[in-house]
DNA sequence: TTGAATAATGGACTGCATTCTATTAATTGC
DNA sequence: GCAATTAATAGAATGCAGTCCATTATTCAA
């Protein structure tokens, strides 16, 4: 996913980009990351599989355009510092991810699982996707520590990863997300 | 991986299965979960492919059982309550852990990348290993809270599922666990 | 000894991601 | 128009997991 506005040579058909990101979201949302075939995201796009090659190297770098793209606006703003406190804030945050991944929970795992296979793409995702939600944690950590919202020992990132490690874990061994794990991380992150 | 003593019919080759894991333990450790292929472990092992079908119903399954049965001995006893502080068994435990997977944490990442791809065998990985290991620190956190080096409103499942959390976070992520990491976690579960 | 049951084997088969190849199409600079 | 360049296309080729099949082997029971 990249150009360079070449002197010569046969345009890029720029159609094919979005015709191919919409035709993998929706398909991938309405059977599943696993069930949904390069054979049959090029046939709804109308491309040839090359076309799709020419883009993205492989099905995973495309979900993870087409699909974290479109969601990306999920949690991609900081975190809003409202009035409310750093562990309402916090929870809040915690389920309106926990609602994305309702819709999409599935496909991170499925980008998750690709990632182990190819360290490209692991890289990639990272970048891309892991580390500004983790930032965004990281950074309401620290507010909430330079206000006082938790002790001056505690290390705001360390929280982050236990914070996003705790519902990775529970996702990736199958268990629902919900409003009562998201209040039980905020009640140990802001523990009395 | 199951025998009923059937009453007729030709035994199973019993050396298969041990020749079946060794091939599979070797292979895996010498060359990469991914870069083994079904036909290079049957090929080593002496056996016909459907022999692994046999006893296995994937890769994935035949090298949980090959690298975490040798391995499962590795944090598989209850974490021995010495009479050391419950932050010093912990820190102990993840460094145990961590050198652990400087072996095998290429494989442990192969597998959960399966489990999210087959759900089968994703509940036979959380019951067999995941699971146990969590208990496992679960028990370390409960007598520590009954000790009182921990407070009496954290949540040791809750806790676990941070620490277990925090560690699979990292690796997946592509970051090295390091006894830094080890002592990280341990200063913020075990916090002044 | 024979039949029923189950295993082992070699090889063929299917489905899939990814790569490769040859051909045709669109563009720029001359 | 023409050469050079890059894209799109259809389809073949490769490599691999997992399945299927026909044949042969081993055991138990009658």
């Amino acid at each position: 996913m990249q150009q360079e506005d070449r002197t010569s040579g046969r345009p890029r058909d720029v159609s094919a980009d979005a015709a191919l990101k919409s035709a993998a979201l929706g398909l991938v949302r309405a059977r599943g990351y696993g069930k949904v075939s390069i054979a049959a995201i090029v046939a709804a796009a109308g491309v040839a599989r090359q076309t799709l090659y020419n883009r993205w190297s492989s099905k995973a770098e495309l979900v993870l355009d087409a699909v974290f793209e479109e969601v990306g606006r999920y949690a991609a703003a900081p975190i809003g510092d409202d009035g409310t406190s750093a562990a309402e804030q916090l929870e809040a945050f915690l389920v309106q991810v926990f609602a994305h991944l309702e819709e999409d929970g599935e496909t991170l795992r499925a980008i998750i699982a690709a990632a182990q296979e190819d360290a490209d793409f692991q890289r990639l995702f990272r970048e891309r996707f892991v580390l500004p939600r983790e930032a965004m944690v990281t950074d309401l950590l620290r507010r909430a520590q330079a206000r006082g919202e938790i002790g001056p020992a505690r290390d705001p990132e360390m929280l982050s990863a236990m914070i996003h490690g705790a519902f990775w874990y529970r996702m990736l061994n199958g268990f629902a997300l919900d409003k009562g794990l998201a209040r039980a991380i905020r009640d140990e992150v802001f523990r009395p």
